[in-house]
RNA sequence: GGAAGUUUAGCUCAGUUGGGAGAGCAUCUGCCUUACAAGCAGGGGGUCAUAGGUUCGAGCCCUAUAACUUCCACCA
């Protein structure tokens, strides 16, 4: 093995093994439980980034665990196509190196284009995926538009057609002008925008009056189809049924009373558009108004716009204004922040614009999905994210599922030009259902990316053909994805696992943040902050990126990244291979023997009970997917108890001549090293893995090795406490040598004043190794040894140290009175505590011992520092 | 407008059934001690945002306030 820790020896090769030994492949195996989870697919237009290798660390962490724990664990990797966002690039592509648009290159081409895309670019984010080191089952690859995602989406849409809760309608809907398609509510992002609020004069037919209206988008003015006021409103009540005169067009349009309008806001007065506005939708509904739609797809001005026709809406809403100002028509102008409405792929600002769509009625799927919750079937990993469920579900509006794109699911309703029905079917149809006509077309649209992404944990695994991965592997256990996501995908598979399963598609939901820069702001292209994990891999390594994503964050917190915690992580990884190193190194040549529980000694004692103890904690904070705490509890014991205690203890006994010593001590060194390099390995699975291949008592991969389990009876509990006693001398000594400046290296001699010489006898080698000590004598009274003596009280006894012109009695003295100003503290906070009448009732008696016994060794500690500073 | 989160050491953050405040980084002191200077040993540094309350006991539970962040809704 290398003196440092170098990870890129190794990774790639441990990969390929993992892969040909086919270890990642889960296979149903009526002796195991099946653990699932599905990998959040990423979009095939991807690069890997940080919010990848989170979400990728986190899953691989749990199956791993589960894994090594007996399960048949089934990691089920796969990718996105991405319906609107490949669709953007592709164009984008033909574009530029073609200089044509998807229409001139007709569906069925473009369609060839993007299938190789997805053909290229799939492979490469699954290729980057490897690098993290996920143990996912390639072979059960899958892809949202490969036929068992295929098969699931007919089904789905059919079950839901055939149920009325599809339908076809004329509503309003978020028109992105730029991708040239509707999109869906959850696909709208809010920014606030410092615009104006344009107050415009209505003339009313037959009348000297006019009314004013306030409007941020006076362009839709072309389409108003009437004016509405509250029908309570004092001011307007006589204009209600009369005329009003849109400016610049000259239509007349109504002037009707609705509920809607608040007298409050603005003028009281509110102009109508139908085809351009939710609100004004509804009213005109209620209306029976005229729908005018005064926009093409792309966001340019159509016929209905007169004059204005053919200008982009925004150049549109300048000429008009200038207009409305030209006639007198434009009072007022205000400042005004309102939210606009942005595309989330392309960020172009949305229209809410009148047109065909199909939609999802929401309100009886959301249901049995809020009920899941609240009863506990599924829960959230923080909790509070299930309000945030709850919230969404029970606000929801029907779901917008088409999308005028080529790119993804068509939808499979053909329309027959004879009969003039629609035919719904699971499979392509050649006839129309109704009248049997050959005149038959299929809709033109595709359905929305997240309907075949909710179908994930079940299409994948070959729900439509009732697969035995089906059967054996769903319902998955548990889903991990970022919270930013939680509407767009954990919502939509819960109340489709629930619709066309009949079962929950998971029971945990653990979710995470986002990953953010080091002064925590988002990653993104324009400001130039991302970080690439392929860099990071290829310079710290697989492993250091998964710890350093998972150590110190809480679950569902955002975490920011910096090159800091990265070389923390790698630091400690180099310790772990320094410490195996050390392992290795003496154990070479030396046959490995399991240990024998009677020559234990007290120091191999103790590594073993903080090691049981470890395993403990390590495995209920994963049980309860605290990686963040499970992940620093390994940290701590390997370097605190392993590598600072253990491992210099043993030396004694590794670099002496008395074989059998040699090796009893390696047998528990050996044990304890490897049951830490499985508790390690869910995180770092490739330098655990190496390691591991090196250990001379081990056949096999670490990663199909059992996970450790507690065992009581290497916990030694008792034991380890007695010893700490030792350990408490040992860092008496070296805090004395570094009070008096005495370099560390100085041997000195010890006097131990103490009622468990016992122990002390069985552990003089190791002080006097750790403490660097001359020799150790044990004595009654400080005042036999006859020098200048440093002293020290610790909880078991009083250690003194001669350490001739380095002791300034002066200093020393005063290091005694600060000391017992300390101890004098802790009793009384011990003792106000034990005479507290609360206290000793209510508390636990475990406590109250406990403080009885800190009391008593306060006391003893007062006696021994009074006693010493009378003598000085 | 509604909801959620955050506020703990100089910085980044842990702290899950309420029982003497923790880590990493930074900083200071001393060490090239034959696994590791990507290291070892020792130290300094905190009225746990503020004000109340519950409790024998509060960083943790309750109420209010402040600052920051996020999500949802949206009145033209």
């Amino acid at each position: 093995m290398q003196k440092t820790y170098n990870p890129k020896e190794f990774e790639d090769r441990i990969y390929k093994t993992w892969l040909e030994k086919k270890y990642f492949h889960a296979t149903i195996d009526a002796d195991k439980t099946p653990f699932t989870m599905m990998m959040p697919p990423p979009n095939i237009t991807g690069q890997l980034h940080l919010g990848h290798a989170l979400d990728n660390a986190i899953i691989d962490i749990i199956i791993r665990f589960k894994r090594m724990q007996g399960h048949s664990a089934l990691y089920l990797p796969g990718v996105d196509h991405a319906s609107i966002a490949t669709e953007v690039k592709i164009v984008e592509q033909i574009k530029r190196e073609e200089g044509i648009t998807k229409e001139e290159l007709g569906r069925e081409e473009f369609l060839k284009r993007a299938w190789q895309w997805k053909e290229k670019y799939g492979n490469v984010i699954c290729k980057q995926l490897e690098k993290i080191g996920v143990s996912c089952d390639w072979d059960r690859l899958a892809f949202t538009m490969d036929e068992n995602c295929s098969k699931a989406v007919r089904y789905a849409f059919v079950k839901l057609y055939n149920k009325g809760l599809i339908y076809r309608g004329d509503r309003i809907a978020n028109w992105c002008p730029s991708c040239h398609t509707a999109i869906s509510d959850a696909e709208v992002e809010y920014t606030e925008h410092a615009a104006h609020l344009w107050h415009i004069r209505y003339a009313i037919q037959g009348s000297e009056e006019s009314l004013i209206v306030a409007t941020t988008r006076p362009e839709t003015l072309l389409g108003d189809t009437a004016i509405a006021v509250n029908g309570a409103d004092k001011r307007y009540k006589h204009l209600i049924g009369k005329k009003a005169i849109v400016p610049l067009i000259g239509r007349e349009i109504a002037i009707i009373a609705d509920d809607y309008v608040d007298m409050e806001f603005g003028s009281g007065a509110v102009k109508i558009t139908p085809a351009h506005d939710p609100n004004d939708f509804e009213v005109g509904e209620r209306h029976a108004l005229e729908q005018i739609v005064v926009m093409h797809s792309d966001g340019t001005m159509n016929e209905n716009a007169g004059k204005y026709a053919g200008l982009d809406r925004m150049v549109a809403r300048e000429k008009i204004l200038i207009d409305l100002e030209k006639i007198g028509a434009l009072v007022k102008t205000n400042e005004h922040t309102h939210n606009v409405g942005h595309c989330y792929r392309c960020n172009t600002v949305i229209e809410p614009m009148l047109s065909r769509q199909w939609f999802v009625k929401m309100e009886s799927l959301a249901q049995p999905a809020i009920d899941a919750v609240t009863r506990n079937k599924i829960h959230f990993i923080p909790e509070r994210f299930s309000k945030n469920y709850f919230n969404w579900l029970e606000g929801i509006k029907d779901w917008c599922i088409s999308r005028q794109l080529w790119w993804g699911h068509r939808i499979p309703v053909w329309y027959c030009d004879a009969c003039h029905k629609e035919s719904v079917s699971e499979k392509d149809l050649e006839h129309c259902m109704h009248c049997g006509s050959k005149d038959i077309w299929q809709d033109n649209d595709v359905l929305d990316t997240w309907f075949s992404s909710a179908l994930w944990p079940f299409a994948t695994l070959g729900f439509a053909n009732q697969a035995e991965d089906y059967n054996y592997f769903y319902p998955t256990d548990v889903l991990s994805c970022g919270y930013d996501i939680l509407f767009f995908w954990v919502i939509r598979m819960v109340f489709s696992g629930i619709e066309y399963t009949g079962k929950l598609p998971f029971r945990d939901i653990v979710m995470h943040g986002i990953v953010r820069d080091a002064q925590g702001r988002k990653m993104s292209k324009s400001l130039g902050n991302g970080i690439n994990p392929l860099e990071v891999i290829e310079e710290y390594g697989a492993d250091s990126l998964r710890l350093s994503l998972v150590t110190g964050v809480a679950a569902g917190n955002d975490m920011r990244f910096s090159e800091n915690k990265i070389e923390a992580s790698r630091n400690f990884l180099n310790k772990v291979w320094n410490a195996s190193r050390f392992v290795l190194i003496n154990a070479d040549g030396i046959e490995i023997l399991t240990i024998d529980k009677v020559k234990l000694t007290s120091a191999d004692k103790w590594i073993l009970a903080k090691l049981e103890q470890t395993i403990k904690e390590v495995t209920l904070h994963l049980n309860k997917f605290e990686l963040g705490i499970a992940a620093t509890t390994i940290h701590d014991f390997i370097w605190n108890d392993f590598c600072d205690w253990y491992i210099e203890l043993a030396k004694a006994a590794l670099y002496s001549d008395d074989i059998n010593k040699k090796q009893q001590t390696l047998s528990v060194t050996y044990y304890v090293l490897e049951q830490a390099l499985k508790l390690l390995h869910p995180f770092a699975p490739f330098i655990t893995e190496e390691i591991y291949q090196n250990l001379s008592n081990v056949q096999g991969s670490i990663m199909i090795a059992d996970f450790p389990r507690y065992q009581s009876k290497l916990a030694y509990k008792k034991e380890a406490k007695s010893f700490e006693a030792i350990m408490d001398v040992i860092k008496a000594v070296r805090i004395v040598k570094t009070n008096v400046n005495c370099p560390p290296s100085k041997k000195v001699n010890l006097y131990v004043k103490t009622e468990s010489k016992r122990l002390f006898t069985a552990n003089v080698a190791a002080i006097e190794r750790l403490a660097g000590i001359e020799k150790l004598y044990f004595i009654d009274d400080a005042v036999t040894i006859g020098e200048k003596v440093v002293s020290h009280m610790t909880a078991e006894c009083a250690i003194y140290i001669p350490l001739g012109e380095l002791v300034d009695m002066q200093k020393e003295k005063k290091r005694l009175q600060d000391e017992l100003k300390i101890v004098m503290q802790e009793i009384k906070r011990a003792d106000g505590k034990l005479q507290n009448v609360g206290f000793l009732e209510k508390a636990p008696k475990e406590l109250i011992q406990q403080e009885r016994d800190k009391l008593e060794k306060y006391l003893k500690m007062k006696d021994s520092i009074e006693k010493q500073l009378q003598e000085l």
